[in-house]
DNA sequence: ATGCACTATAGATAACTATCTATGCATGCT
DNA sequence: AGCATGCATAGATAGTTATCTATAGTGCAT
């Protein structure tokens, strides 16, 4: 039997037809005309080589080879309304997968979103990647994710992006500092401290960084740790000062006081970044539209920015028809 | 997604395309040019409203839609190659099913035939009936079954038949009987005695019958027993004479002789019936294919009469090509 | 025997499919 | 930069399919 030019139709018919155990009857519950089924069972018959069906006292009946093919038509016509299952939930963004590359800092906020949105979407695996602005870069530039949050984003010419939280940078010293009390400090009176900073790559040491550049500043005495948690409780324990997201710091902090710099805290704000040439998974879409309709109630309001609706239109109008492959950059 | 023009090839292009991991490659394999392949794989994704596959350091890769497409495709595929293995096994005759009707006096005699048939085809099913000639007639002219036995064959109009084994009709006297040494009876000489007849519609009482009245002779006492099996035990017991087959006789007998009885014994044979009408199964063909080469082996040499290759030769005429449906009288 | 219900066949047509060759475009290696 | 490789698009064509209307044949029930 040449298998090539049977179609999932014909098959469709066929199982009706065996239904019905007429093809009158049949034809009519396919809103066809019964010679329309006369024919399509003669060519499914031809194609397979083997008479399908009887007729017994007046009701069609499968042959031997007939019940085999009921048989086999309905698993795989049942196997694919099954995939076409999976693919009405693929779409809806209730199942895939995704994946997310984090700037290290932001992992102590992204989990309030991540968190809520994996109960809603059990059957979504997303698969989260973490690391310093540089790192996240590299990805970036490999296309490893399909999605990635960065306080400053590189270049948007292959890119959109859509702002979701503020992340002020804060000066913080340990609970005694002498400076403590006051309401207004200049940075000038702070640089023969001893700084605590993170790792060159790092996001937060850039922002840092260049707003030093712009007051002009520069600072003396410095200590390098690639951690913001062990940078925290360094400066707690009196290792020296230091520029840090207020999102590193624990709701209470007895030990650490936040110092009232002039020009600090230092605005940025992160936000997801989805690369133009890649298209995105519906699963992904699903988060971010979760974050657009859900981020006022998984973080503080005091640090709500959310442009994600915006980013989401702009999406719609990049991401367009299925083609038969994604294109590649 | 409209699942209406879907076909095989499709699938099988796409599978291929997925393994090779380029629509060139893929190409190749199938003997087409690649643009061929890349359309095939447009039309399928434009079906399904989903792009498949993604270009991932040159090589083409599923997508999440992709990847469940592939495994529902190597299943449907997979499934119909096993109704191609179950359709080939059909029309081997290695498999399917077949039934067949007896005369009630053939039962001694074709298992013989049907024992070796099933050890060597065991995944046919077969089903036998047996009753009285009019049992089986009625049976026939219903078309009940697949096969007939019968020694007088009904109109052959509908029908076409072949003998396969002789069927002696002798007659038989308990062993003390005061005849049993004689070379030479002549019937008139018995028609005193009590003769013991098989039931009206019994083929084996209508033979002898027909031969009684050819010979202008007519019986005096008689008794009527439903079985062969009842009447030689009747026989040996003394009860009276009666007809029957050879075939009904064990093959040491001592409480019983054969009379040689002029005329006697009265020639017929068995044949295999097949209505001309109703689709043969191709395991009942393969049936009588296995009787046409193996029959020697089943039965005795004195009653061999293999017409059986004969009768497949004018069965192979009449069935012909494969249509929609078999043909209904 | 007459009619009803069902199936098969014929003939027509618009749409679609499979397949090709030729060509253009992107990517990546050297 | 240039070439090789691989994919996409365009255009052509023969063949196939889906579907219809009209009509003929068949078997069952009255």
């Amino acid at each position: 039997m040449n298998i090539r030019h049977l179609t999932f139709r014909l098959l469709q018919v066929y199982v009706a037809v065996v239904r019905a155990g007429s093809i009158s009857e049949a034809a009519s519950r396919l809103h066809l005309t019964q010679p329309t089924v006369s024919q399509q069972l003669k060519r499914l018959a031809e194609t397979l080589g083997e008479p399908l069906l009887e007729s017994r006292q007046g009701r069609l009946v499968p042959t031997e080879a007939g019940a085999e093919l009921y048989r086999a038509s309905r698993e795989v016509l049942g196997r694919f309304d099954d995939f076409d299952d999976y693919l009405a939930a693929l779409r809806g963004g209730e199942r895939g997968r995704f994946s997310i590359a984090l700037v290290n800092t932001a992992q102590y906020v992204l989990p309030r979103l991540l968190g809520p949105y994996s109960q809603a979407f059990p059957e979504v695996e997303v698969t989260v990647h973490i690391g310093n602005r540089r790192q996240m870069l590299t990805r970036f530039e490999r296309q490893e994710d399909d999605l990635y949050v960065f306080s400053h984003p590189p270049s948007l010419a292959h890119a959109l992006a859509g702002r979701f939280l503020r992340n002020p940078l804060v000066a913080v010293a340990p609970r005694g500092h002498p400076l403590a009390g006051r309401e207004r400090i200049a940075m000038g009176e702070l640089l023969e401290e001893r700084w605590l900073l993170r790792e060159p790559g790092s996001a937060t040491r850039m922002l840092f960084e260049s707003w030093l550049q712009e007051q002009g500043l520069t600072l003396g005495p410095t200590l390098q740790m690639a951690s913001n948690e062990a940078i925290r409780v360094g400066v707690a324990s009196g290792m020296g000062l230091a520029v840090l997201s207020e999102h590193v710091l624990p709701p209470q902090h007895p030990e650490l006081v936040i110092l009232p710099v002039e020009g600090l805290p230092i605005e940025s704000h992160w936000q997801f970044i989805v690369r133009r040439d890649r298209r995105l998974s519906h699963a992904a879409l699903g988060f971010l539209g979760f974050g657009a309709q859900r981020l006022e109630e998984c973080v503080e309001t005091r640090f709500l920015s959310n442009e994600l609706p915006g980013l989401l239109l702009r999406l719609e109008e990049v991401q367009a028809a299925p083609s038969g492959l994604g294109s590649d950059p």
